[in-house]
RNA sequence: GGUGAUGUAGCUCAGUUGGUUAGAGCGACGCACUCAUAAUGCGUAGGUCCUCAGUUCAAGUCUGAGCAUCACCA
């Protein structure tokens, strides 16, 4: 019976390029896990966007003095070619500016309102009486109010380190007229009311935590612990989408509240882009679906509390006569953070790896397979480029393509370009294979419980238990005098490197497909992976699709057929020099400039 | 300041409910091999499991205190 599996994936603020922490901490544990689920038969859907809204964006752009919509036009379009590039299998990856997802955006926030779980609450805020606004606190500089350094930020002291509340700061001003004297007013807001939830809540917490990661139960459970209170959904802005109501013309919904409603809006929109527009009520009013939140350990409580409140709060939308709620997510499987040369992650300092650069360099896979053997699944990691090194060349290609390409140019010599025939295979032979065929239940049960680093090791384990096996029986040596136990050997390594394949295959996409080719098979292992335009009433806006129509890879054992024709095959990874170690840690903390991305 | 997490071989990390000589990969060293991008295989060396105290017949594993790192919250 195959499963219903949701994959959600957290929306990148559209204000700057991809980097290695966006793909250690949700895109590549996410990608990993539905191909999986795809070769296992499993439907699956894989949905995420770029978040066009929120002041990372406003910041940025105001920074550059341009609109925050080219901003945001001009990343969503450099993350749709980036992720095509690494290979991230969105069903549909589209943004929050789309009419589809206002419209969602709009429909929840009066549902919530009509059914009693919003509140109108009066806030003083910081005024602008020469930019005619509500400034937002990262707009906010003043003297801090505990150290009085005079150059605090609106929400934190960078002298005392200590957290502000901004209309606390003395003699406030604005970031963009430091000469303005900014004044407190008051301002009319919408509140979720989360309290209203808790005793849901809870008893979701208590029915998902066994399967839940430590860290996501520890950061859910102290979130409740500090006391559920209402939280703003609307702010003083004009870029967002509107408050669906008369008179709220200059607020904008909280940027915190829509995005994360992108998971339905975006299987909305992609059940509307493959002409059925009900589909996506097959994983949204499911009770067999699962769902899947990967994230960042940041956005763990938005996940498991407040996502699940806003769900509980509008159950039975676009669906009234349901008996089934609305799905919940069923695991967050939140990573930590992934440091870059030992330190934290900063875009100011551009102490940062980004993906299009690298993606430039190196290959999509040699960058898949280090970051996966590095995931923070249970704490922070470091990419070090010393590690990336040996374990690309050391591991990937010594060990992995290495065989490959050892074994099949020596098939494609030595038995004229096929796959031998043989007469009946030896003991050590038959204890390989079901060595490795044992890898689909270990290594794919791992998957699904989303250990993946874990998983990834056991396949290299087979891997090298592979190339040990072949020190036993030598086919190289018995060539010479019995051909016939070479062509056992090398037809069983054959059988393991094809198996081995898949085992590596939701990991090492592309060049699963080349060893695919080179074994002599046809056709694509995974679909294709489309940049898609889409028209809706005033504008159009483009997606990443995957497309699986043509995947024929599955998660099982496969038999090589003796005989079968074998393409001539070349080294599959490229051995990386050792001077790319200081010349990739040259450009941390560098000034960069921003490459076309080739395709 | 509060909460949570982490601290195990040179490096990156595993170590389930406390139980025999603490594991893996990489790196180092030695040997073997030559099909392969000098790639592989076997073997060796290397650890007072952050510190101190406690519980126990027995602690990397439990408890307390401390030190260090990180995150979240104030």
């Amino acid at each position: 019976m195959p499963k219903t599996i949701h994959v959600s994936v957290a929306w990148p603020y559209a204000n700057g390029d991809l980097h290695v922490g966006h793909l250690a901490g949700a895109y590549l544990p996410a990608d990993i896990f539905a191909r999986y689920h795809r070769m296992k038969g499993n439907r699956v859907l894989m949905v995420s966007g770029s978040d066009s809204h929120g002041t990372p964006i406003s910041v940025e752009a105001d920074r550059r003095g341009v609109t925050a919509r080219s901003i945001f036009e001009h990343y969503h379009e450099r993350f749709l070619l980036t992720q095509q590039k690494i290979g991230i299998s969105y069903d549909l990856f589209t943004h929050t500016d789309t009419e589809n997802h206002h419209q969602v955006s709009q429909d929840i926030f009066t549902v919530l309102l009509e059914r009693g779980y919003l509140y109108k609450e009066t806030q003083k805020l910081l005024y602008s009486e020469l930019e005619k606004r509500f400034l937002p606190d990262r707009y906010v500089e003043g003297e801090c109010y505990i150290c009085h350094y005079p150059d605090a930020r609106g929400d934190q002291c960078d002298n005392c380190g200590n957290l502000l509340e901004a209309t606390q700061l003395i003699n406030p001003r604005s970031k963009n007229h430091p000469e303005e004297r900014l004044s407190i007013r008051e301002t009319e807001h919408y509140f979720l009311d989360l309290s209203k939830f808790s005793g849901q809540l809870l008893e979701y917490l208590d029915k998902h935590e066994p399967h839940w990661r430590a860290n996501v139960v520890s950061f859910s459970r102290n979130f409740i612990a500090e006391g559920l209170r209402g939280r703003p959904i609307t702010r003083d802005i004009d870029w967002g989408i509107k408050v669906p109501l008369e008179g709220w013309d200059s607020k904008r919904l909280y940027v915190w509240f829509e995005a994360v409603i992108g998971y339905i809006s975006a299987s909305i929109e992609w059940a509307k882009n493959s002409g059925q527009p009900d589909a996506w009520k097959d994983w949204w009013y499911n009770p067999e679906a699962e769902i899947y939140n990967f994230i960042g350990k940041d956005n763990i409580p938005f996940h498991t509390v407040i996502w699940p409140a806003e769900l509980l709060g509008i159950d039975g939308i676009y669906n009234p006569d349901s008996t089934t709620p609305l799905s919940l997510p069923y695991d967050v499987p939140a990573n930590e953070f992934m440091n870059i040369e030992g330190k934290q992650f900063s875009k100011s300092r551009n102490w940062a790896i980004w993906l299009p650069d690298i993606l430039d360099r190196y290959q999509a896979d040699a960058v898949r397979y280090y970051i996966a053997a590095m995931f923070p699944e249970t704490k922070d990691s470091d990419y070090a480029w010393d590690g990336f090194f040996s374990r690309v060349n050391a591991e990937l290609l010594a060990a992995w393509g290495n065989l490959v390409n050892r074994m099949l140019s020596f098939a494609y010599k030595r038995f004229a370009g096929h796959v031998p025939t043989y007469d009946e295979l030896t003991f050590e032979d038959k204890q390989i294979i079901a060595k490795v065929e044992a890898g689909f239940e270990e290594v794919g049960s791992l998957i699904e419980a989303v250990k993946l680093k874990e998983a990834l090791s056991t396949a290299m384990g087979l891997v090298r238990d592979a190339n040990g096996y072949l020190d036993t029986r030598k086919p190289w040596m018995t060539i010479k005098e019995d051909a016939a136990d070479a062509a056992r050997s090398v037809y069983t390594i054959l059988n393991v490197i094809t198996n081995l394949n898949t085992l590596l295959a939701p990991f090492l996409p592309h060049s699963a497909q080349t060893v695919h080719e080179y074994l002599g098979f046809d056709g694509q292992v995974f679909g294709d992976l489309n940049i898609v335009e889409y028209a809706e009433s005033t504008r159009s806006h483009k997606g990443l699709v995957y497309d699986g129509t043509k995947a024929i890879g599955t998660w099982e054992k496969r038999t090589l057929t003796p005989g079968q024709a074998l393409r001539e095959p070349k080294a599959l990874y490229i051995k990386l020099e050792p001077e790319i170690i200081e010349q990739e840690r040259g450009y941390l903390g560098a000034p960069r400039e921003e490459g076309e991305i080739e395709v």
